[in-house]
DNA sequence: ATGCCCTGTTCGTTTTTTCGCAACGCTCCG
DNA sequence: CGGAGCGTTGCGAAAAAACGAACAGGGCAT
């Protein structure tokens, strides 16, 4: 839902996402004339320029981070608001964004989010599944309400909610060799073809700290940015995958695939984080779903 | 400023204070028929009534004090940002609300405001003196960033920036038997005729529950709602009053008027407490001027 | 250097939204 | 029961926003 009122502002966030007017006015199905006027009218009210003309587009001021920063926020907050009108009107109405990295997606964050619309049916959800850089970000744009990463590096901006401690497994088929033990060292693995995530993934920093000091030489054969592709190459072949705990079928066996937890030293721990943007006001229902996610996970120790 | 985009929003604000459209409207130089067209629009889009139509007026529902709240937050925080792009501009401008007990309007208040006013003379002020309760309330309405009050019951959505413990003064003539003594105590004082605040004032409760805890019958000839009243009526004759410290000609001699602290340990040392709305984010200009009253107060026992 | 493309912007016009004015229906109170 | 408030509603006028086409200017490849 977004109020009539508060148009020219969301005119202004169009236009610094689109980078330019003419982009921006076709993303809003008006004229860049019209949009222009919005735009120049804002500006001469402020008293400042919130964009830069530059003869490839618009690039936004100071002036104007401030201001999006503002109008964002604003947006947010009504939002919320706006969920506790309908919550008052009896409807357990609302919309919970999330931006979570990759390993969520495979088996927690679906599993959680059908067990939460079953208990209230009125609550909907916004996921999206990024790289740790676009969750951050988009937790500073407003776009979504919490963030799940791994191994994300602090920022002062954001405010942790709880950790937990993940440990690193190893993916492979179902009929693998190592699958018969219960958990595997690394020298184990790299006995067999590697299926490594790519550096935009969270894992890959740890793997790659373990290479560096460790004389073994591993044997490279896939490199991607998408777990479901590594999961789904190492099912029929020998090869060994890499992922957080919480991402994958460990002691299960699902569709060909298992995981074992990598029993090793040198690995240090790097933490599931859930965080939000600092000084928010979260909706009633990102509450909600904070909490049964803790409980899901198994309650780490909090940080709020 | 008020942005001309923001419009609607400061009228649903008009109806709430005035409490009629019709009055909200002369508020505004409008019609009430445009008013009331805004408001039944902006409620069609929510989904929800915002007022209670009475027979004699509007009143808020619960949906109405939420988003009400929501749009002066939402205000406030605008002026926030449009401080800071002004600060951008090189102009170091801004304004600052503050709601405050009357005991800082006889000296501290003014005296803080013009030694910043010439250190920064882009900053205006907004001071506003009443009684306890309108400080919460103001801040509560964002119509204050800060507010100074003396013996305020703590609140659940207000933080405490900083307290200083204030001693109890009576005040009197310059010439008074009284100011002779160094420090006096509260058995002296009943020997005079008293000039009390009343109960809308701090100091009232902490002399209600000494007098209530002793035998001694005050002899109460003037009791008034402003401290200036009191130390005017003072004066001239042989009454004494009384009033927190930072508020008193404490061991000076003033207009014929001057104070001693009270010495007696039955009084609970009420604190001056310096407080925001939680959560609220405080314009720069504020801050600066929290810093020197922190500063100019000889720094209490922070609890930010 | 010279077109060419893409940018933001302006002008005159059309469309949509908002406003003012007068009137209506209602409830409470004397 | 009449008067004084109140919120609300049609209708014409006024203001604001959007449209469509044209203009000015900066980068880039030719």
């Amino acid at each position: 839902m977004s109020l009539q009122y508060l148009k020219v502002f969301s005119y202004i966030d169009a236009v610094a996402r689109a980078g330019s007017i003419r982009k921006a006015a076709e993303a809003l199905f008006i004229t860049p004339s019209a949009l222009d006027r919005r735009v120049l009218d804002l500006e001469a009210e402020l008293g400042t320029e919130l964009f830069e003309r530059h003869a490839r587009g618009m690039r936004l001021t100071a002036a104007g981070e401030l201001f999006l920063d503002h109008v964002r926020a604003q947006r947010a907050d009504f939002e919320r608001i706006h969920g506790e009108i309908e919550h008052l009107k009896g409807l357990r109405r609302g919309t919970v964004s999330i931006a979570a990295s990759q390993a969520l997606a495979y088996s927690v964050l679906p599993e959680l989010l059908n067990r939460l619309r079953r208990a209230n049916p009125g609550i909907n959800f916004k996921v999206r599944i990024c790289d740790r850089q676009a969750v951050v970000t988009a937790l500073r744009t407003f776009e979504a309400d919490l963030g799940v990463v791994y191994n994300v590096q602090p920022a002062a901006d954001l405010t942790t909610l709880f950790q937990i401690e993940q440990r690193l497994c190893a993916v492979m088929a179902a009929r693998h060799p190592l699958a018969a033990q219960e958990t595997v060292k690394m020298r184990d693995c790299l006995q067999y073809p590697l299926a490594m995530p790519d550096t935009s993934l969270g894992g890959r920093a740890l793997l790659e700290g373990f290479f560096a000091r460790s004389s073994l030489q591993p044997n490279l054969v896939l490199e991607s940015n998408s777990f479901e592709m590594l999961r789904n190459f190492v099912r029929s072949n020998d090869a060994v995958s890499f992922q957080i705990q919480v991402g994958t079928p460990v002691a299960r066996n699902q569709d060909g695939v298992t995981a074992r937890v990598i029993e090793e030293r040198a690995f240090p721990r790097q933490p599931l984080t859930v965080a939000q943007l600092k000084g928010r006001h979260l909706p009633q229902p990102a509450l909600r779903f904070l909490a049964s996610l803790r409980e899901a996970m198994g309650g780490g120790a909090s940080t709020a």
